[in-house]
DNA sequence: CCAGTGTTCCATAAAACCTTGGAGGACGGT
DNA sequence: ACCGTCCTCCAAGGTTTTATGGAACACTGG
């Protein structure tokens, strides 16, 4: 094999990994598994995948070193291979996100043009990390995870309460009415949190979302809790 | 649009920058224009490839926002977009090299097994970035940078020399008998300055690699210099 | 304004990829 | 041992990339 041969194939194997995210089906996986692990019948209904579609996208993601399976009992769990791949995906969305005008494009139109507009006002409406650790434990604000319970139950921001954004509404009376609320949810392009800062706002309570949500949360190397309970 | 749809969107078009990264031709595309501008001839012929399917792939990574182009006179020449897509690049590649056994088999097929070997005695050929630059401030050693002329002149080492490895052998002459010699090359993945380190070797200098190359020396934020003259 | 160079656009054929349904394998429960 | 569940593997189809020539375009220099 010549020299020209050798680095062809070198140039190949590294584009495995570039190939895997260059599918939006195995993107959105990703972007669940980012959540914590998953089974595939789970993965494929979240997704909206037919299971043996959903199982193909991940034996991809498989070969190409980004996840991890586990098996218990009849079910096979995948998860992402390390924080390292989580970064990986956090910089490829950044990198897109800042030189493709398209993608700003469909981040709006799937969150909605009005929270993603960088004015002042949508600023008020975001909480730094930091910020938030600081009025948690002092505490000035109840913070809120939005997301499914399996979601929170992989992994959440210590002292959160878990309050699905599909509960939220009848579960308001549980939430102080005095105090501010933060709420969260998966990552900069996740709807849950902006939609119960929405809906929290129409019911007169004050409301706040932090600035991007779990993923970006513990990428940062924040500390979390896991298990169910608050 | 529903919001399913939408979602499904925005993957779609985050996507489009994991597809340009998912071909071999197109990544060795970025690694050559990481280490500086060119002309689409330029590339194709140095990457092996024809003048159209050249353009062609550096049209995808256009669209996808990693590069630039400029145009001089007749000349169309193409750049990374910035220093962010650099970071990107090496990212993919760290993660491909650390979570994919093939990658590496890929790797140490074209560098040669021997200069990819972690043993003490590997170690001690490289050179760490710090440790040159206190080196070359007090004039204990003379270092060679031995990438084509061209990339030489587009980004280089402070007070590096430039000796392409294939006029290294003629020109060993003007390199001091009595002081250590430290090649680089473009990047973690080049051979040029192995082979340089080689051949100095065996002509009884002493002669050391710098730890990877320009590549991560640029996005270490270490300062460059520009142009011909040395 | 013309000729010449360098690059992109277009059409086509070959290759690779995605989806889907059905067969098969691993495991737990009975 | 047998069945049900969950998942993977395999094969077939339809769709999307990729490579490659030739035509078209943009710009420079005369």
């Amino acid at each position: 094999m010549g020299d020209r041969q050798k680095k062809a194939e070198l140039f190949e194997q590294l584009a495995r990994v570039g190939k895997a995210l260059g599918n939006g089906k195995r993107l959105e996986l990703l972007d669940l598994l980012a959540q914590g692990e998953r089974s595939v019948e789970n993965l494929a209904a979240t997704a909206g995948l037919g299971l043996t579609t959903a199982s193909a996208h991940l034996q991809v993601l498989k070969q190409a070193g980004l996840v991890l399976t586990r098996r218990e009992g009849t079910k096979i769990y995948y998860d992402l291979a390390g924080l390292d791949v989580a970064r990986l995906y956090e910089h490829i969305r950044t990198v897109a996100t800042d030189r493709v005008a398209e993608v700003r494009q469909a981040r709006d139109g799937y969150l909605g043009t009005d929270h993603t507009l960088a004015t002042d006002a949508t600023q008020a409406q975001e909480v730094g990390r930091d910020e938030l650790l600081a009025m948690a434990a002092s505490g000035r604000i109840t913070v809120i995870d939005v997301r499914p319970v399996e979601e929170y139950a992989a992994a959440h921001i210590p002292g959160a309460v878990s309050i699905p954004l599909e509960d939220l509404h009848q579960r308001l009376a549980e939430l102080p009415a005095e105090q501010e609320i933060v709420a969260y949810c998966r990552g900069a392009y996740c709807v849950l949190a902006y939609e119960a800062v929405d809906l929290l706002r129409t019911q007169g309570r004050q409301a706040r979302r932090l600035q991007d949500g779990m993923l970006e949360w513990r990428l940062t190397g924040l500390p979390i809790d896991v298990g169910e309970a608050a």
